[in-house]
RNA sequence: GGUGGGAUUCCCGAGCGGUCAAAGGGGCCAGACUGUAAAUCUGGUGGCUCUGCCUUCGCAGGUUCGAAUCCUGCUCCCACCA
């Protein structure tokens, strides 16, 4: 059967831009035996539905996630609406404060696949809530489950470790994260998983607990059909390969991407607003977002970096863009940051500030005061300081505000510029 | 339960009776440079009716001409002991 490319066609495709895969070696055999019985690999990908808004960073995994579909194979995403009950413990040093209602749990699941569909193939993946199955699961098939993973299992895990050794706290609903996020993977019989490098523990834990008969036919009963005709001779299932991709650097260039850093571009904002966040990433980053989010060749890549960076980076932001939005769309944000930032002209959406008339002595302000009621400002403690800096200016000819008694002539359309990025354009309002 | 240590301006962190709006670093802002990148340099970073005035150093009181600094109580953290 031809439905597969060829085993190293589907690596070269795979490999890119990962990390790290355990156990590299069974990678290719597994391919392979996919390719001669015609049988798609089943590709997991979990998310817990904790936050909303899916970044760049979200989409390493998604992405290689839609390259397994697009090579034929089976995309299973897990929305782990009971784990995330839980909360992941990786990387933390302390138990997290707050676990999320039910509710919320259900409602960010949804917010999460609407912006996932932007990356996957959904009506070709299988989604499942973990929920599906923990629910059911009675007392006695958790007590079976935890039977196979011991203590010392768990703090192998650096973050227990740590926590161990540091005697704080390590409640029992945490060690069963890992359990469960492996469970997940005997439920649904994962050929291969997707994830960080983070995840190297819960994956494996899931391998060993492929290969236990008890736990698989257990699995049996939750319902999730493809598990059925996978089951080997043991009784156990074929084990899991973990795919694992580096970490996204945010747009500072050196932390993780995230949303509590502020440093993410987040996959639902507006074209430009991405644009500019692009164009001031650090030079560094810039081969990392191209092989990581894009699918350019690496050798165009190569070519694209030993041009211009900033030709570099209106380029890589085009090809993020597109992604998420018509391709014209991303080519006009391009020129739209060409014209505006690049060229150094002005931007087309300046805010209005009002100014009240009662603000106004014979048609003019002194200029630290308008620009506090402009709002570019935070105080007139600030307007001074920055007048004083020379970072003020005003009128299309960009003049410089040289005093902060300085009277400024209001007249409406009057420019205002409050350092490098912030704009006004004032209008009298006659009613105040 | 016991004994010590601590809570400082966005963050970290000095200060331990006046010269403290409070060192230093980070972050952030502005200027120079430039590709609105990085690096570098310079300045700034509580508020105001701004050569001065007002409000800040966990909370509430007190001592003093004068307190972030001393005392009392309260709240919250942390370490060691049991």
């Amino acid at each position: 059967m031809n439905v597969f490319a060829s085993v190293d066609e589907q690596l070269a495709v795979i490999r890119r831009g990962v990390e790290k895969i355990v156990p590299e070696e069974e990678l290719s055999a597994r391919l392979e035996a996919s390719r001669k019985s015609g049988q798609p690999l089943r590709v997991k990908y979990g998310i817990d539905p904790t936050g909303i808004d899916v970044h760049l960073g979200h989409t390493v995994p998604l992405r290689k996630l839609r390259q397994f579909q697009e090579l034929g194979h089976q995309a299973v995403i897990i929305i782990g609406n009971y784990t995330a009950l839980v909360g992941d413990p990786s990387g933390r040093d302390q138990a997290r404060a707050k676990r999320l209602t039910a509710e919320q749990v259900e409602q960010n699941a949804r917010d999460y696949l609407t912006q996932v569909g932007k990356v996957v193939d959904l009506s070709k993946a299988e989604v499942h809530r973990n929920g599906d199955w923990f629910s059911r699961m009675s007392f006695a098939d958790l007590l079976s489950l935890c039977g196979k993973v011991t203590v010392a299992q768990l703090l192998t895990r650096d973050d227990f470790a740590k926590r161990y050794a540091a005697q704080t706290a390590i409640y029992l609903h945490e060690c069963l994260y890992p359990v469960m996020q492996a469970y997940d993977s005997v439920v649904i019989a994962a050929d291969i998983e997707l994830g960080g490098t983070e995840q190297l523990y819960s994956f494996m834990l899931a391998r060993d607990l492929q290969k236990e008969p008890e736990l698989v036919s257990q699995a049996q009963h939750f319902g999730v059909a493809a598990c059925r005709d996978r089951v080997l001779p043991t009784g156990g299932l074929p084990q899991q390969i973990g795919l694992m991709s580096p970490i996204l650097v945010g747009t500072d260039g050196v932390r993780r991407m995230g949303k509590s850093l502020g440093n993410y571009i987040g996959i639902a904002e507006a074209p430009y607003e991405q644009m500019k966040k692009f164009m001031q990433l650090p030079d560094a980053v810039m081969r990392m977002y191209f092989e990581l989010l894009t699918s350019l060749p690496l050798a165009e890549v190569d070519e694209i970096l030993a041009g211009h960076p900033r030709d570099a980076k209106l380029r890589l932001g085009q090809e993020v863009i597109r992604q998420y939005h018509p391709a014209d769309i991303a080519t006009e944000a391009a020129d739209r940051w060409q014209r505006e930032v690049g060229g150094g002209g002005l931007p087309e959406d300046i805010p209005i500030a009002l100014i009240p008339t009662s603000a106004l002595a014979n048609g003019a302000v002194p200029a630290a005061v308008l620009l506090k009621v402009t709002g570019l400002v935070a105080s007139s403690s600030d307007a001074r300081r920055l007048i004083a800096q020379g970072g003020a200016y005003y009128s299309d000819d960009l003049v410089g505000i040289t005093a902060h008694d300085q009277p400024i002539e209001v007249v409406d359309g009057l420019l205002i510029k409050a350092g490098k990025k912030k704009l006004a354009r004032l209008k009298i309002d006659p009613t105040a």
